[in-house]
DNA sequence: GCATTTGTTTTGAGTAATTCAAAACAATTC
DNA sequence: GAATTGTTTTGAATTACTCAAAACAAATGC
């Protein structure tokens, strides 16, 4: 029986990463196009990442993909409910992949590194308000604000 | 006894405002300008403001005033702690004098309005994630989307 | 397979919100 | 009332993003 190379495996991964990717664009009534996949690619790798570093990130492998396409793809996939946009104060927008859960984020004040957190009772209590103020509300966003583990050390140390 | 005319009134008010709002810049350690007093008093009459609407509304009392000055004042008052900022995503960012409580806001997604909430459980349970990661967490900061009792009515009869 | 349709991406330009820097100016301090 | 320090003005630049038209590519029907 012949070994799969380390390479071949990568491949067939990415292969059946790719037909993944490529199922869920589909699903999602999206045509599948090469930027949108390589957007798809590079948000699993990298998520939290702004357009600008995902083009960075996709401009390496399809080096013909332009800005506005990241933009436009980012755009798509926000509405088809495949990726999901966060802004946090002083940033560019974020994307990542995990939606359709209500999980928070957690950032790091000095050195911006995101992170998810599970909302703290598990279910969603502070997802009401006190008093909605005769609002429907459809939504609520968490944001928490404090120094990370690294940042903690470099600022005891300096 | 003399009565006070409506106009005398609001001028002493206007006054007494204007000594209270001095000291609150003096107390913070920052000089008392024209400028300044206005931009607060602006926040006071319409808290979630943007720079643009504050420059629009100090210019009509202060015509000299430039949108720079706005945004440096709001830096400075920022900075003392004598207003906050908020930057709802998709929004420029909003300025408000309520600071020191762990109020949250309700955003309309319709009209964008916004309005003041406390937070769900009294005390401050969603302000601590299930699991801090490792962060040393500060802050955090709850915007509940839905949209306002108008704008119900609006879409439900358009 | 190939033409058609429909949706996507490129190219190029434009805009909104905000920041930066130097000179002019005004509030406090001495 | 002069000196000091901080603030505001003026003018330009930057960042993040959006818009529009033309070129192009993916899916659909034949």
């Amino acid at each position: 029986m012949i070994e799969p190379s380390e390479e071949t495996a990568g491949l067939r991964l990415a292969a059946a990463d790719a037909g993944l990717l490529a199922d869920s664009l589909r699903s999602a009534g999206l045509k599948v196009t090469a930027p949108r996949l390589a957007v798809l690619r590079a948000l699993t790798d990298m998520p939290h990442s702004n357009a600008d570093a995902l083009f960075t990130a996709v401009h390496t492998d399809l080096p013909g993909t332009s800005l506005q396409a990241v933009y436009g793809v980012l755009a798509s996939l926000g509405t088809a409910g495949l990726v999901r946009k966060i802004e946090p104060a002083g940033s560019p927008a974020l994307f990542e992949r995990r939606v359709g859960d209500n999980h928070h984020h957690i950032v790091c004040t000095r050195c911006t590194v995101v992170h998810d957190v599970d909302c703290a009772i598990g279910h969603a209590p502070c997802l009401t308000p006190a008093d909605t103020l005769g609002f429907d509300v459809r939504a609520a966003e968490v944001i928490y604000w404090g120094l990370c583990a690294q940042c903690q050390l470099d600022t005891a140390h300096p």
